[in-house]
DNA sequence: ACTTGTCAACGTAAATCTTCGTAGAAATGC
DNA sequence: GCATTTCTACGAAGATTTACGTTGACAAGT
């Protein structure tokens, strides 16, 4: 039996947590409890514990030689965007990615955001 | 203290009945669960007590005058699909749509939907 | 009227997610 | 050395979600 390769889909708190460790890299969870108590009113052994559930899972690692763990997240954030949003097209748009993007843009993009979108496209023309 | 316009985001099995009465318009319970039989194994009382929690939660709404209850959605696909791509893009995304189109892409798109997906960005910029 | 089948309603069980309180180990300060 | 602070570990409560079994109402046929 060979280990699955998917990772189970993140829950809402777990995924707060890992935006943290995506943008700041490594942390202990007092620095992770730092950044999410601006935003969040979860108490530090909330945050503690559910870290140590996504250990668990398998959604973060850490390293246990300071006496403050520093833990990281295991996949990478283009890897579990790219899981969330293949997931959601699929659950809500029929896997339909043009109706997704009508959806996207309808909820209020910008001109600047278009421009880039297009330019994005591009690349993905020229690539093919 | 005005009701909230903000309908709570559906859960995974109650997206499920959602996705059959948009595309089959109003149902009964009974047809639901066939359509959904196909690919569930959920039985029909299942879908009966989830179909009813909806109906508390205004996610659907029923006509009762035959026996069997004929259910339908109250909010439209389009706008059900903003919400939770709206709701992704800031759990996931920081915001940022483009990453989001580039994650999309990313996923497996054919030079079929590229295309498809540039003419939607023609739309809107013609529109702005 | 009686039986049979269909359906909504109710209760509830199991699983998962979220949150926090408390205990104990490890480091720090006096 | 002893008290205080900082941190992980453990347990558990509450909320939410998912899933059924059972009951009673109701309708249709015989």
């Amino acid at each position: 039996m060979v280990m699955k390769k998917t990772r189970k889909k993140p829950t809402e708190a777990e995924l707060a947590i890992l935006r943290v460790l995506w943008q700041e890299g490594p942390s202990t969870v007092r620095q992770v409890h730092e950044i999410l108590s601006n935003t969040n009113k979860t108490g530090y052994t909330t945050i503690l514990k559910t870290l140590q559930i996504m250990h668990e899972k398998g959604l973060v690692a850490r390293s246990e030689e300071s006496r403050a763990h520093i833990y990281f997240a295991t996949a990478t954030r283009e890897h579990t965007q790219g899981r969330l949003i293949t997931d959601l097209l699929d659950r809500a748009f029929d896997g339909s990615r043009s109706s997704l993007v009508i959806r996207l843009l309808d909820s209020g993009s910008t001109p600047e955001e278009i421009a880039e979108i297009r330019k994005i496209l591009d690349e993905f023309e020229g690539a093919d």
